[in-house]
DNA sequence: TCGCTCCGGGG
DNA sequence: GTGTACGGAGCGA
């Protein structure tokens, strides 16, 4: 490769082409100023040999130095005195412009290999290649937003207010703009008519203000796929971006719905990022309530009123409008500086990092580029190994209520015994794999200092923690990584089994230096364990026991306090209740908080568990008494009662399967008339008489109290069987009613039993 | 338990 | 024009 440019901060967008040319953009990190460059660039593909291009002749020359300019093709050989793994990738080809020397490649593998069909490089085996603006940020030694803060790139927000979900049946009607320069504007088109003019204002408009960075949620599946259907329909080019023609294209990169991508513009989706973070809902407004980012008086409007409430009060749907782009404005803004920062640490367009996976996707590129930059040949894959892969080690000991309970877990624990043992990948002779991990490691301690840093602004904080917060998310995956199996350039199965062979070692030593201190266990699961210290000792005096653990433990490895509560319902492993000091209660696992879950039942075993964890036994009684009560008396209401299932099929599909087979969820919507279709959630309770019914009258009362004073039991009143004596919890829920033997249940307690050797298992 | 398919989300 | 793919739930075998 020709020596590399100097690596200047401040890229906010790459547009490279497999012609060669590559059209880079920067702010200047002072004076805000937008710079354009253009470049060009030969591009390079990792190659295991070079068979498939004897066909070049001279025009091929190999040489152990890097390609100069005037060479058609080059093979740079990275290993020419030494051995090397023939699957290993030894050469650096370059050629006049990527889609050259690809074409080359694939017009001599056809010959070389005998191919029938030109064979698309990614299926040819024996080439590692990466898309062109990774090859250019490699090449060239650079990454995005080096000495950029989030919001020194100018973005933009546009929303589309239309009258229905799919282009070919709605139209545009509104588009809210904002950006962070101080932008805020609404386009209309109140007549179908202006629809073309509105979209032409909107692409004006963007031009004028010329974002580096666009943004919207659910803009790759909504807001540009629906605005370039109706550009095209009124044959207007949607000139988006900054090179070239302008008008982004979609990239199917495996997802549902495709990525736009706009030259010289980064198309950042909130939703993208929104999903890794598994909310209830990924929705927009539910993203900002959950980040508390919701404007003042935020107007919420159902998707099919937008049309009807735009003709009767168009100041509603303005507002509402408005109210979107802030809130993406916020949203983004929290969600999407993870993938700004990382964009700093691996060698990937910006746009690409919401939907890259940390492994492949982010750490991958970061090793290539090392062994790039160090100019060796990059290693063959490892051959998976046979033995099976054991994880963590995860035992419960306890089962019941326990009181006094503490949670230690070992800090950041794989990429900690990655680091304190020097595991790495069999394959990687250079040690990038181990050397990566712990520098991110170091960085990110110092990051995390600075993010606490008092002297520092606010804005200076956030980057720091945005920071750290990258670097977490690549140490994570490095574990991952390393296990990924053939997906992975650089895994190693057998060194990921070290380090979960190293955690299980970590974490008996810390169970067993608990134990030898005389407390309880309760639970371990890979990183952390909850015990019980019996009495009251005080937080001081448990931090204190965790610290002297901590000592004996190996340098490197630190055990953590990670909170206490008051009282624990141990259920089975990885199912549990704590009841914090300050009275809050905390549900963990699918037994406690399934999204299933009807809000009468919900609600009864809360107060049940609020009830037990206090030791208060004929409070849980009171409670299921009074549910089974105003069951029987009908006091709640059918929504109380009912739960939300999704719909798999349209009616229309229902409609003709369902002579062979009733399916009980779409037989009711069926029976209610209901028009459904895939994806639709309906609200489903139990009728005494037609049984299973779709919920039509939420505020009524005519569900069955039989079968729900059943699930009461069978559903709910089951959680807590732990808790009590197998007696005691009959005579309280098994419904037999009084009988001679009843114990009184001022006499009952709550208790707990150890779990000798059963359910010890690794994950 | 595994492997497959489907969904999310937007007006 | 780009690039080997997201994560979870739910289902059937």
């Amino acid at each position: 490769m020709a020596p590399p440019p100097l690596p200047r901060p401040g890229i906010v967008s790459v547009h490279a082409t497999a012609d060669g040319s590559v059209h880079v953009w920067r702010r200047d990190p002072h004076s805000g100023a937008s710079l354009r460059e253009t470049a060009r660039q030969r591009g390079w593909v990792y190659a295991r040999n070079l068979s498939d291009l004897t066909h070049l002749g001279d025009r091929l020359t190999v040489s152990p130095d890097p390609a100069c300019a005037q060479s058609v093709y080059h093979a740079q050989d990275l290993a020419p005195d030494r051995p090397v793994d023939a699957r290993a990738y030894r050469y650096l080809l370059s050629g006049p412009a990527p889609r050259q020397l690809e074409s080359e490649i694939q017009r001599g593998a056809m010959t070389a290999r005998a191919l029938k069909a030109r064979p698309a490089l990614g299926d040819l085996g024996g080439y590692l290649r990466l898309g062109y603006a990774e090859q250019y940020l490699i090449a060239s030694r650079q990454t995005y937003h080096q000495g950029l803060t989030f919001d020194q790139p100018v973005r933009l927000q546009f929303d589309l207010e239309t009258t229905a979900l799919s282009p070919d049946e709605g139209r545009i009607f509104l588009i809210a703009v904002r950006d962070n320069r101080g932008l805020e504007t609404l386009l209309e088109a109140r007549r179908a008519a202006q629809e073309g003019e509105l979209i032409g204002a909107f692409l004006e408009l963007v031009q004028e203000r010329d974002p580096d960075v666009i943004e919207n949620h659910f803009i790759h599946g909504f807001d540009l796929p629906f605005l370039a259907a109706r550009a095209r329909r009124h044959g207007i080019p949607l000139r988006l971006g900054r090179a070239g023609d302008g008008v982004p294209w979609t990239v199917d990169d495996g997802s549902r719905t495709p990525l736009w991508v706009c030259p010289g513009r980064e198309v950042l989706d909130t939703l993208d990022a929104v999903r890794r973070l598994n909310l209830p809902s990924g929705g927009l407004k539910a993203a900002a309530r959950h980040f508390g980012v919701a404007p003042e008086g935020r107007v919420y409007l159902e998707g099919a009123q937008i049309v009807q409430t735009y003709r009767d009060q168009p100041r509603v749907v303005r507002a509402y409008a408005r109210q979107d782009v802030q809130e993406v404005d916020a949203l983004a803004r929290i969600v999407l500086a993870p993938a700004f920062a990382l964009a700093r640490l691996t060698p990937r367009p910006y746009h690409r990092l919401t939907r890259a996976g940390p492994a492949k996707g982010v750490l991958e590129p970061m090793l290539i580029r090392a062994y790039v930059e160090a100019g060796r040949p990059f290693p063959a894959s490892e051959r998976g190994h046979a033995g099976p892969h054991r994880g963590g080690h995860v035992q419960l000991h306890a089962e019941g209520v326990l009181r006094h309970v503490v949670k230690a877990d070992v800090a950041s624990m794989y990429p900690s015994i990655i680091r304190a043992e020097g595991i790495g990948p069999r394959q990687d002779e250079l040690g990038v794999f181990h050397a990566t991990v712990s520098d991110l490691t170091t960085q990110r301690l110092q990051h995390k200092l600075e993010a606490r840093n008092a002297l520092l602004s606010e804005a200076q904080r956030r980057e720091h923690h945005a920071m750290q917060d990258a670097m977490k998310l690549v140490v994570n995956a490095a574990y991952g990584y390393l296990g990924a199996g053939r997906l992975a350039r650089l895994g190693d199965q057998e060194a990921a089994d070290r380090v979960t062979a190293r955690g299980r070692a970590i974490l008996q030593q810390v169970t067993s230096a608990l134990q030898a201190r005389g407390v309880q266990l309760i639970e371990s699961d890979t990183d952390g364990v909850y015990f019980s210290t019996g009495e009251d000792i005080g937080e001081a005096a448990q931090r204190a026991l965790i610290a002297q653990v901590a000592a004996g433990l190996p340098d490197g490895i630190t055990l953590e306090f990670d909170g206490r509560a008051r009282a624990m319902l141990s259920h089975q492993v990885k199912n549990y209740v704590l009841l914090r000091y300050d009275g809050t209660l905390d549900l963990s696992g699918a037994s406690f908080e399934s999204s299933r879950s009807e809000r009468y039942g919900a609600a009864f075993l809360r107060a049940a568990l609020q009830a037990l964890l206090q030791g208060d036994v004929p409070g849980a009684q009171a409670a299921f008494e009074d549910t089974a009560r105003r069951l029987a008396g009908r006091e709640f209401t059918n929504a109380d009662v009912s739960t939300r299932v999704r719909i798999g099929k349209t009616r229309e599909a229902y409609e003709k399967t369902r002579a062979q087979r009733r399916e009980a969820h779409l037989e009711a919507a069926w029976q209610a008339g209901l028009d459904f279709r895939v994806g639709d959630r309906i609200d489903l309770y139990v009728r005494t008489g037609p049984g299973l019914t779709a919920l039509t009258d939420p505020d009524g009362r005519d569900y069955d109290p039989v079968h729900y004073r059943a699930a009461l039991v069978q559903n709910y009143a089951t959680r807590l069987r732990k808790a009590l004596a197998p007696a005691d919890w009959e005579q309280l829920f098994g419904g037999r009613g009084a009988g001679l033997f009843d114990r009184d249940v001022k006499d009952m307690q709550v208790g707990w039993r150890a779990v000798l050797n059963g359910a010890q298992k690794t994950n």
